[in-house]
DNA sequence: GTCTATACCAGGATAGAC
DNA sequence: GTCTATCCTGGTATAGAC
């Protein structure tokens, strides 16, 4: 296969999975139908097809791209000079996590969708583990060098209270989501207290 | 309508909605077809159309159901005498929670469909509302009373806290739901420690 | 009220021309 | 590779008998 056509192909089901994602987000993974995702990327079925198999595939690879390049970013963050305390993490994450994605909406909808579709439950589980690990390799390195503990003790502890700050991460993005008069500030500022300073 | 009758539907209601709930357990609402509740219930279709509108009613009325009594088990537990930490809060609301429902699965499945369906929403919605104000209502008395502030100061702290609490105990279930390594026990007593004892 | 059988439709996927 | 038109499955809801 030439070279051109390749790029050609990327091209095109980025495209595709872009206009994807804005139905997705309108009406949700089920609601949108391939009617909607040809009239949103102005390309016909036969051209879609030649891109995805399925529409499952669509889903699929939307999921994939969605969080992506975010956890990079978010690492990055992590690894400021002087290194941020643990009270002040998670704003930036989910700044992060949200900025591109304008809404959270995709993320629930995916959750939901992971309970009962293996293939979605892969990718969603796949970066959750990211986040945590993320999370437990600045908490280690915290406690190590802000703590005083030995590099053991800090592990466990990391590992330990890693699904923690992904739960309250999740939280935020559930709360935001689907609450209409919640406050984000507020949230972010009432956990600071609990957590190291 | 006599009063028979009136029994009797709400029974034959209820029979189905709690078949629907375990169809859904292991399906989710959209791969649920009337098919499966059918069988599952043992009820025939022109029965089940007799007590539901439409598949959607029954998944209302089930969504309605489901957490509706829970909640009350959860506010006596916060009325113990003595007054419970709120580092040991949490486990027990979210056992209270999960009992009865074995998995909390449905719930994540809820929060996704929230996201695209407005009435699905408003039920969602209404749910976390009364387990904010539940959570609220305890750290203001925990607050004043444990803790010396002004009922006032106690108060506001208390509504800033509490979605903090609702967000870390959706973190748990979402977790939970989803990653078959998650440890429960370790969550929780990682969370204890970052709370007042 | 409940049964079986079926009408009816939405929507994913394909066929065949270009 | 892409287009349009269409096939066909799966699934909700109803019709009509009991």
């Amino acid at each position: 296969m030439p070279k051109v056509s390749d790029e050609y192909r990327q091209a095109k089901r980025r495209e595709i999975a872009e206009a994807a994602l804005r139905v997705f987000e309108r009406k949700g993974f089920h609601a949108a139908s391939m009617a909607d995702i040809i009239t949103e990327s102005g390309a016909s079925a036969g051209a879609i097809y030649g891109s995805f198999k399925s529409k499952n595939e669509i889903v699929l690879e939307v999921a994939n791209t969605l969080v992506d390049e975010k956890i990079a970013d978010a690492q990055a963050f992590l690894r400021l000079d002087p290194m941020p305390v643990p009270g002040a993490i998670v704003g930036p994450f989910l700044s992060g996590m949200m900025s591109g994605v304008g809404k959270p909406d995709v993320l629930v909808q995916l959750w939901g969708e992971a309970v009962t579709d293996d293939d979605i439950r892969t990718i969603t589980v796949g970066i959750m583990k990211r986040i945590t690990d993320m999370y437990e390799v600045y908490l280690a390195a915290w406690h190590e060098l802000q703590n005083g503990h030995s590099p053991a003790d800090a592990v466990a502890l990391a590992r330990r209270q890693a699904p923690l700050f992904v739960g309250v991460s999740q939280g935020y993005l559930l709360q935001r989501a689907l609450r209409p008069d919640f406050d984000g500030d507020a949230y972010l500022s009432g956990l600071a207290e609990f957590l190291p300073r």
